[in-house]
DNA sequence: CTACATTTGATCAAATATAATCAAAATTGA
DNA sequence: TCAATTTTGATTATATTTGATCAAATGTAG
């Protein structure tokens, strides 16, 4: 029983029952109580829980804004897995980029309490990230209602007028290929944010993997690293890429 | 039973009957009375509920602390008065600069059917126009939690890409001498946004008129038309200068 | 106003949880 | 395989939470 299938373990009694404590975490997980104090501290700073005298709550569940929240909603578990792990690899001190899917404003929760610049077109993102530690940085341009994100030659220069060490973004298909997207304003976007990025992570759920959509509008190469979760068999074909995978669930 | 948890029961208890008595959440709680006291004690102190003799009593929720709707709540007769005569001044095909003070946001309701665009710095005013006729365009840059805007240098410069025909423009003070600012990067953006429009609104109740706050940052002559409360008395400063003047109320 | 009951805050003691330190065990990478 | 790193657990010291007692403050009734 390792961190991560103990991580799983904790979230998952914390979703069905609010609450847990150290006694029987350590008894019904078989560790002592010092290591079940260690996880649910590391999960506490990490935003995922709160940490309480002799266990652990669930955090708040906040309201969610708008029609956006159930689009979101949809493979919820998985879209949480992928963002989870993509927590994983933001540290306070860094500036990231956060594009506008569905897929990455779940990435929120994760980093609300870390100390970061994100840099966002997306306006539920932003939303999310008022009022916690998180600094904001609005790409500006013309507001495209239906995707809740500014896009556009204004909202591509203000992209270019910076640098993050890390991007992430979500993709319509991801191929060895190359990554796709359903609109040309989208491919622009978010070619812009791979540019201007040092480091970009593919955050898309396995119906994405292997589909080769309408617009290819980037090489395999130019991004670092996908997390999926999509199976071994789905991902076979990046086997000749530089590509780093990280798989979830 | 830990502290958290009682401070969830308590306070669900509290919205319920509107009181709780110590000696009753003793035994509902299975907690000594000092430990009751204390925990109604800590939470008077986080200023979630009325400490009285023997229990507590539900706060007044409309004492909650200055959040923007609040603010923008304040006056909010007047300030309608003001942007409704605004309004009027607003056809179909205008482009205009709104600016991020609760006055200015209160005009939003009055547009909200119009075929305009509007650029603006102001997330609630974004936030109340999606989803209407308006097209909207986000000001982008570094985002400041306590003004709910963007401001700064790449604020300023997105501004300076646009030019629009009417900008409507909130003041924490006006003479005859000019315009004055609480703060810098107010000051900043405004007075791009008077650069960049063909013809400036400025929006204030009677309290702002006459005052003359910390830092002046334009001449009265480079604003075009005030829309104010206020009466001939305190207007009477102005009769020497070009200032267009609506009054209302 | 006085007398009485109740509530309160302070102090202390006991129980419990936590952090710190270090050693053992497991994992990892050559 | 071995060495280095990470993870885990035992021990101890520290901190927090809770409850009991009691004097002071507050509220109530006459």
């Amino acid at each position: 029983m390792n961190f991560q299938k103990r991580k799983q373990k904790i979230l998952e009694q914390l979703d069905r029952t609010g609450e847990v404590d150290i006694k029987e975490l350590a008894t019904e997980l078989d560790i002592s109580e010092i290591t079940a104090r260690r996880d649910l501290n590391q999960l506490a700073n990490d935003g995922l829980l709160y940490r309480t005298h002799g266990g652990a709550m669930k955090v708040d569940p906040l309201a969610k804004p708008k029609d956006f929240a159930n689009k979101a909603a949809q493979n919820a578990g998985v879209k949480d897995d992928i963002c989870r792990k993509a927590a994983e690899h933001i540290t306070d001190g860094d500036i990231i980029f956060m594009d506008c899917g569905s897929t990455v404003f779940r990435l929120c929760q994760f980093i609300k309490h870390k100390k970061i610049k994100v840099i966002t077109n997306s306006l539920p993102v932003i939303y999310e990230l008022q009022n916690c530690s998180v600094s904001i940085n609005i790409i500006g341009g013309e507001f495209n209602n239906e995707r809740q994100a500014t896009h556009g030659k204004i909202a591509n220069e203000h992209i270019a007028r910076y640098h993050a060490g890390k991007a992430f973004l979500g993709v319509d298909g991801i191929s060895a290929r190359g990554l796709f997207a359903n609109s040309e304003l989208e491919a622009e976007i978010t070619s812009m944010y791979i540019s201007q990025s040092a480091y970009t992570y593919v955050l898309c759920d396995d119906s994405k993997v292997g589909k080769e959509t309408y617009l290819k509008f980037a090489d395999i190469n130019q991004v670092e690293a996908v997390i999926t979760n999509a199976d071994d068999g789905k991902l076979a074909g990046f086997k000749d890429t530089a590509l780093t995978i990280l798989q979830v669930g």
